[in-house]
DNA sequence: TTTCATGTAACTTATGATGTTTCATAAATA
DNA sequence: TATTTATGAAACATCATAAGTTACATGAAA
């Protein structure tokens, strides 16, 4: 089962643009991921859907952040992604009528809402700065202007 | 993404074939769960040789419990499913040299593994004696499509 | 020896993230 | 206005993995 990056990619890229000036093109991203704009474009887009991120078309256009890091949990940028589940544990036929196969699937369930009620939770206590800060020492992340 | 519906499939099974006599054929076993024989013994095979059940082959063979529903927990079930990852969020880049990229990594792995294992805790906590109770007389062969 | 059942290889299908090509559209600039 | 630079988006290909299917070998019982 392939395993969903979006999460990892784009904090990664809205870490990087707090640290720039100027708008990142779907390019500059990219050679920065190691893929290909229009999926850069394509993800992001879902960031911009919830504020998270401004885009400019034409000359001197491209991507900005919308807020400061510490504004912004991991929470955030994991329900912008989108509806997919975070488990690849999945239930049997969920419309049958035997009490056996209904026990074991309540029992998955339980625990699967469980797991990731302490994952949402964890995710929600995270904001973006907090993940760049530790790396002060670290030339590129020197010049931060914002909040600290 | 597609789910993973072993672990669900093959507890319901199990319980089932607590109240058997004699051993199910992977042909009685797929009809049970709308599938296919040769899926059944592909599955199967993953917990035989963990010891949870034997086969046997030619007349009157099939699949048979090898030891007590009190004796086997969900995580039991869920190790002998194999190597799958419980997530589907994974990581980007795991070789890269950027800080910012390998902070967020460990920060996104940190939750996973917290929540993965309070999965486990919980997964291990259920026997499967305790999915049984007050089903006990439920008769396999209502399981069976009703369609054709 | 015939029948019934597992064992297994090989292939197909389904699904979703990812990658790619192509063109339309909008904004800055000469 | 024409050109350049960028996003927006449609359409399609690729990749990974669970699941489904076909075909045949193997082993055990009648």
């Amino acid at each position: 089962m392939r395993k969903d990056s979006r999460l990892s990619r784009m904090l990664h890229v809205l870490i990087h643009m707090d640290q720039l000036d100027a708008p990142a093109t779907s390019e500059k991203i990219a050679k920065m991921l190691n893929t290909n704009p229009v999926v850069v474009r394509r993800t992001m887009a879902g960031l911009r859907d919830k504020g998270y991120v401004t885009s400019v078309k034409g000359h001197g256009g491209g991507w900005s952040l919308a807020m400061a890091l510490s504004d912004i949990t991991l929470l955030d940028i994991h329900n912008a992604m989108g509806d997919s589940s975070v488990f690849t544990i999945g239930l049997s036929d969920e419309h049958t009528s035997c009490p056996i196969e209904i026990a074991v699937n309540q029992a998955i369930s339980d625990v699967l809402i469980e797991a990731e009620a302490l994952l949402l939770e964890r995710f929600r206590d995270v904001t973006l700065d907090k993940l760049a800060v530790g790396f002060a020492d670290y030339p590129l992340n020197q010049q931060t202007s914002s909040g600290e």
